[in-house]
DNA sequence: AAAAAAG
């Protein structure tokens, strides 16, 4: 456990994206990275899950961007969907930045933007295309986008683009592309039915499952509490938690637009550096409140589910449920977006009464047991501490009554001003966006990663369905938000994956299993035929 | 029922 794990470049990685890589301070890989090169890059289609914030990006995105034909001739080679447009930039940055010494063109397709940049860039040339669903139909039907030649494709968030509101479109979108192609879905959650759904769509796909974990794919190192707070002031006691020492940056996640609006612009009137994210402010509002929280400048972001998934932000101390989440994959894709890349996190889920039945179907559907939190991170800051919840007490006593106890104590007493402050930021900020990125922007610091998870075990299962492979073409790149590329990640060895990556154990995931995979000889076949540009995308 | 996704 303590070696390291593999390197991207021992995979038979290009030399100029293991390059861009280790420019942003990544040369190892994670688990899931390890798991799928082998098999991505070989031009299976694949099935891969892995934890949130475990590297999924760059385990789909290496290999997509490993077969691009360089220099393309402008039509899009590779696709990428995904289910929300911040999450289209961001996967469009991490790509562009992956490639970018190798002079490949990515293009974000997403909507709430004006059509012509993406149309000119479109015009101009692209080799890889990120985007949502609905831009994406649009430009193709418009004849702007041609997908004619795509050789790869990837559902992010696979489970969600598969699920009934994205389907419709996602089916349109596979008959654009050409039968013959590499599909790849990723997730950190993969319902049986979304499997079986997929395989009609994919060809003798090879399930690789990081760190198994059936429910959900939660860390172990973050920390998760439930909060009774049956008929509570929840922003008041929120205000509170936000006090806490040592909090980094904070997501609160609500069921409603107008509850994360209310709730956001309430903190902003106490005097914190709060935002507010959801699908009724304008793209422009959207993108800069995500920049602000990105860099800084506000730390506390109030969302709706929109921001549920993949989000990537570095310092995320804590979440917050302010609501109850609808199902177990939204609470694990929440919570998901602490405790990223090796570090640990507080998520905090409150429950008022009419939320308890929907708590409990999650929390078993999880194999929860949050009444009795886990364990307790010394090191991690605990929105607790401010709850007037004596410090050793937090991993033992019955949540329910241990908190409303003492909060209700010294709410009654305390709550009369509003105070504002709580460690960083300063005093009030702006509600929703405020302008963006001014400080800290932290990509750059490559910090390096050191161990990923190669080691970690892999359930791999092969399933088998009909399907394509492809070919494809080039294009731009794109812009917006983040900068930064991968992560960084730091720790040792074994905790790379975290402690609780124990669940790794045995499994040699890299090759054993994955390669020959006992099922068929999946990637055999499928690799791409003839066409007339046609590269090897395993080549190397 | 809610959110997201084209406008």
């Amino acid at each position: 456990m303590t070696e390291e794990s593999p390197t991207f470049a021992s995979f038979g990685v290009k030399p100029e994206i293991v390059k861009a890589l280790g420019e942003a301070g990544i040369e190892r890989t994670f688990a899931i990275q390890a798991l799928t090169l082998p098999l991505a890059m070989a031009g299976d289609d694949l099935i891969g899950q892995a934890r949130t914030g475990m590297g999924k990006t760059l385990g789909f995105g290496v290999p997509l961007l490993h077969r691009v034909e360089v220099p393309g001739d402008g039509t899009p080679q590779v696709l990428v969907v995904v289910p929300t447009r911040e999450l289209c930039i961001q996967v469009a940055n991490d790509l562009k930045g992956a490639g970018k010494h190798l002079g490949i063109r990515t293009l974000a397709i997403y909507g709430g933007r004006p059509y012509e940049p993406q149309i000119e860039a479109l015009r101009k040339g692209v080799d890889v295309v990120i985007g949502t669903p609905g831009r994406l139909l649009d430009l193709a039907e418009q004849q702007h986008l041609v997908l004619g030649k795509i050789r790869g494709l990837v559902l992010d968030e696979a489970d969600e683009m598969l699920d009934l509101g994205f389907l419709p479109d996602i089916e349109r979108i596979l008959r654009m592309v050409p039968d013959e192609r590499q599909t790849m879905l990723f997730s950190a959650t993969m319902p049986g039915p979304i499997i079986t759904l997929a395989r009609t769509f994919l060809n003798q796909p090879t399930h690789i499952r990081a760190e198994e974990n059936d429910a959900g794919a939660i860390h172990e190192r973050t920390s998760q509490f439930v909060y009774r707070a049956h008929s509570m002031d929840k922003t008041e006691l929120i205000a509170r938690a936000l006090q806490a020492e040592g909090r980094g940056l904070t997501m609160i996640f609500s069921r409603t637009k107008r509850t994360a609006q209310k709730v956001a612009d309430d903190l902003v009137e106490r005097g914190f550096a709060a935002a507010a994210v959801h699908g009724d402010l304008g793209q422009g509002a959207r993108e800069q409140a995500l920049r602000a929280f990105r860099s800084g400048k506000v730390d506390v972001l109030v969302a709706t589910d929109v921001a549920a998934r993949g989000i990537d932000i570095d310092d995320v101390t804590h979440v917050i449920n302010y609501q109850c989440p609808e199902d177990e994959k939204t609470y694990v894709h929440r919570i998901g977006r602490t405790g990223r890349a090796g570090r640990t996190g507080v998520a905090v889920t409150l429950v008022d009464w009419d939320e308890e039945a929907r708590w409990k179907l999650i929390s078993d559907t999880l194999s929860l047991d949050l009444a009795e939190p886990v364990e307790t991170y010394s090191s991690s800051p605990h929105l607790f501490s401010d709850l007037g919840i004596p410090e050793g007490t937090k991993g033992r006593l019955p949540l329910s009554k241990r908190t409303r106890a003492g909060l209700s104590a010294e709410k009654e007493e305390d709550l009369g001003g509003k105070r504002r402050g709580r460690r960083g930021s300063s005093g009030p900020a702006s509600p929703s966006a405020s302008e963006d990125e001014a400080p800290r922007k932290r990509n750059r610091a490559p910090r390096k990663r050191t161990r990923g998870g190669a080691r970690s075990a892999a359930a791999i299962e092969a399933a088998d369905a009909a399907a394509p492979a492809s070919s494809g073409s080039s294009g731009p790149d794109q812009q917006e938000d983040r900068p930064r590329t991968p992560r960084r990640r730091t720790r040792s060895g074994a905790d790379a994956t975290g402690p609780a990556t124990s669940t790794g154990n045995a499994t040699p995931a890299t090759t054993s299993d994955s390669g020959e995979t006992g099922d068929r000889p999946a990637r055999r076949r499928r690799r791409r035929r003839p066409s007339a540009s046609d590269t090897p995308a395993s080549a190397d």
